[in-house]
DNA sequence: AATGCCTGCAACCGCGCATTG
DNA sequence: CCAATGCGCGGTTGCAGGCAT
């Protein structure tokens, strides 16, 4: 089958996007929709095709999108669930409100990389760590020594953490490096953990399900520091945890992780 | 001051999946 | 059932601005 081009590539606009497209499109969208992408840009008048309409509304026009750096929380949530998810930016992105897919892929690409490699030398060794780090590593350490760096860490409540999984793990901050942040020694920074909080767990929890007794499963969730938590939070919506393979797939991870493959739960 | 390199980000491209007729 | 079409996703590119030399 040849599948024909999304739009007459001829006489189309290509680029960036002006003021006055913008506008167009904008305000054609809150009188009718975007019902049809395809034949948006006609019905509008703008000299586009359908998905770089849809791009520009999606990316940078739409409402409720957040603009500006990235918090520390953020970016945290986000290689908590790159863990999980792998390059799935949609998913992720569905996890942080008014962001998206490839405003976090860029942040991926451009810092969040960084952050881990430089955390994965400064794990890996002094030596490793007093490398020349990224011109962004710097300024970020700089501005996140004059915050007040505890803010992030502090306790939640269950319910509280329940909505925000962000604050499970902490990788590559200079400021934690001496706290809280794991620092296994086995591939992936993973701290260990015994058999008897396993069996804790899988007593309690279930891929979708929510843990509401922590003590359970020893307690404040960020005394634990182990990248599951993000478990605890999962809903049988958008990524893990909505189908079968997926969730077979997170709890191999987890349990390959930590160390001892036991029964897998029901589903 | 000039030049080249690097970085960040917006936008494009191609593919796969879902839907429709 | 199958071809055509539309949409969404992830990878990649190109450009503008900042920085180093």
């Amino acid at each position: 089958m040849v599948r024909a081009p999304c739009c007459e590539k001829m006489g189309l606009n290509k680029g960036p996007w002006t003021s006055e497209e913008d506008q167009i499109l904008v305000s054609y969208i809150q009188q009718y929709g975007h019902g049809n992408w395809r034949a948006l840009p006609k019905q509008a008048g703008l000299l586009r095709c359908g998905k770089s309409c849809r791009l520009r509304w999606i990316n940078y026009l739409r409402p409720d999108i957040k603009r500006g750096n990235f918090s520390r929380e953020e970016e945290d949530t986000i290689i908590n669930l790159h863990e999980m998810l792998g390059n799935r930016w949609s998913a992720i992105a569905a996890k942080l409100p008014g962001r998206t897919d490839n405003e976090i892929k860029n942040v991926w690409h451009t810092h969040l990389k960084k952050r881990l490699k430089h955390h994965e030398e400064a794990t890996a060794g002094p030596k490793a760590a007093t490398k020349r780090r990224s011109k962004y590593y710097d300024q970020e350490a700089k501005s996140q020594a004059n915050s007040d760096s505890l803010e992030h860490r502090r306790p939640v409540s269950p319910q509280e953490y329940s909505s925000d999984m962000s604050s499970s793990v902490t990788i590559g901050d200079d400021n934690n490096d001496n706290d809280t942040c794991p620092k296994a020694e086995s591939p992936g920074n993973f701290p260990e953990v015994d058999e008897d909080f396993w069996s804790e767990v899988l007593s309690t929890e279930s891929p979708g399900g929510v843990v509401s007794d922590f003590s359970a499963v020893g307690g404040d969730p960020h005394d634990l520091q182990v990248p599951f938590s993000p478990l605890l939070t999962m809903e049988p919506v958008n990524g893990y945890g909505s189908n079968m393979h997926d969730s077979m797939d997170f709890w191999f991870n987890v349990f390959t992780r930590a160390g001892e493959i036991p029964e897998l739960p029901d589903f």
